[in-house]
DNA sequence: AGCGTGACTCCGA
DNA sequence: GTCGGAGCCACGC
């Protein structure tokens, strides 16, 4: 097991989870979501594991997840070319130049909410 | 077998 | 305040 584990690593699926948890109508970023996976600076690990995200069975909500600048930098991978907007845009966000407007405020921060619901 | 690239981010100058 | 470089790990060529 430790050391079959090759590609298909926890990390990947955590991934997904982690994903899957964002609520309706809100985004996260890769930092926030390899953070809280203990990985802070294999953000890079996060896009990767998401664009294999098309190969889960279960369909994860990659739209939802944004750099930290809020920059829809994955729209590019999807199969529209504004695909990732339209998904955002039918959760209420708005997106105005690649970019989701009141990032912040939508914001979903598993390092906040999930921990802040563990704590309590 | 080695090098470069990438859905990123942080730190230092 | 802006700019550049380093870190991280996996995959493709």
């Amino acid at each position: 097991m430790s050391q079959t584990s090759r590609n298909n690593d926890n990390f990947f699926e955590r991934v997904y989870q982690v994903t899957r948890l964002v609520p309706f109508g809100r985004v996260t970023t890769y930092g926030a979501i390899a953070r809280y996976l203990g990985a802070t600076r294999s953000a890079r690990m996060v896009g990767w594991a998401l664009n294999s995200s098309s190969s889960q069975e279960e369909w994860v909500p990659a739209h939802r997840v944004v750099n930290r600048k809020g920059l829809l930098t994955g729209k590019i991978h999807f199969p529209g070319s504004n695909t990732m907007q339209q998904l955002l845009k039918a959760e209420g966000i708005r997106v105005e130049d690649n970019a989701v407007v009141d990032f912040d405020m939508h914001f979903w921060d598993p390092n906040v909410e999930l921990v802040k619901e563990s704590k309590k």
